[in-house]
DNA sequence: CTACGATACCCCCAAAAGGGGGTTTTTATC
DNA sequence: GATAAAAACCCCCTTTTGGGGGTATCGTAG
């Protein structure tokens, strides 16, 4: 038929889009036209493929997701992208859909929901699954959320450089280092590095 | 058919379970018998199921897998388990073997080696993906093993608490906490704190 | 029975982090 | 053109960590 969401899938978990295809294409409104378990293995068929939505996990083992949507977005602009992770943390909610996603699955979603995503993709709109819809919706306040700057002197701190050796990293004062370590501790409610560290990873705001 | 393996899969990504138990299903050697998105779920019904081979993640959203194993093998010694979750480090790897499962697959593993893991285990054998058989078998030095008080100490640093208030809650010296710490440090080639912690959740060291 | 790992303890001293206060400049938004 | 947020910088002082040494006890596997 000529009326089918034509579908592509880029996950890594074989066994997961092997059942996922199974699932699109018995549903009668969609049909799985591609494949990749990774970006490259997506970039080199994409132009062939020409899908109405990309299925896109954010943990490739090639690059991030984050990135490849992006890059996915420019190239062409017209595949609308839904992303499908395990993934339930704002910060990558956030940088999915400020890199052009129209929509976001968690993988404990539904299958139905899964439907219901490439469809209102696919006719240009946004889906959100209920869990990330809800996330959206809690008040600021409760969401961390870092400039630039900040990420970055949270990934050297995470490697274990101490303010010295970031400053001379990265030509800044020793007390400037100081002044954003301070900042961070306050902002993500740390009481030390090691707290820090931790909410760093456990709210993936670091790569 | 009477020689049909029963398999019961325990695992809270819907989409994955719905594609899985097609997968099985189709396979003509087994079938799948019951679906629980939870341990509690599981549990509810495990009896009444008699399964031969559990798949097992061991990201639930309620207890732990590695738990829950231990759980299920002594309640039911008759049932093999199989792990399959996402998880390749190490640590896991070895409480999930030490808890009693029968073998171990990573979900990018490919769809046949679970139909593969799934008649190994039945037949009372053992089942270990390729990904987690060279794992197992990498020199002892490059495995990272902590003895149970190293662990305790490791979640205590991460969560935040400083040598002192680690000797006030558990009793010992502070000049000993500094030891395990100083130890940790080595053990894990970690250069301070922010490291040890990263390293610790990293190779899920600590719960 | 001895050798080893795990546990628990101690001292000295230097380096780094943390808590409290600040200032200035640029850049974007209204 | 005001306002605000981000970025960069500075000083004082205390607490905590890290690096370097150690010692003693207990249990268990060779």
């Amino acid at each position: 038929m000529d009326s089918m969401i034509k579908v592509v899938i880029v996950d890594d978990h074989k066994i997961l889009t092997e059942g996922l295809k199974g699932l699109i294409d018995g549903s009668g409104s969609a049909i799985v036209v591609g494949v990749a378990h990774s970006a490259a293995e997506c970039r080199l068929s994409l132009g062939f493929w020409k899908p109405d939505v990309l299925l896109l996990d954010v943990g490739l083992p090639d690059i991030s997701g984050l990135d490849f949507c992006k890059e996915v977005k420019t190239q062409f602009p017209a595949i609308n992208v839904l992303a499908l992770t395990t993934h339930d943390e704002y910060s990558i909610v956030r940088q999915m859909l400020d890199n052009g996603a129209s929509g976001y699955l968690i993988k404990n979603a539904m299958a139905e929901e899964v439907l219901a995503g490439i469809q209102a993709v696919a006719a240009g709109g946004t889906f959100l699954c209920h869990e990330v819809d809800l996330l959206l919706k809690r008040p600021r306040e409760k969401h961390i959320w870092l400039t630039e700057r900040e990420r970055e002197l949270l990934k050297l701190i995470a490697e274990g450089l101490t303010n010295g050796e970031i400053a001379d990293r990265i030509f800044l004062s020793p007390e400037t280092i100081k002044s954003y370590r301070k900042n961070l501790l306050l902002k993500l409610d740390a009481k030390n590095t090691a707290v820090l560290v931790r909410i760093a990873i456990e709210q993936k705001l670091i790569g």
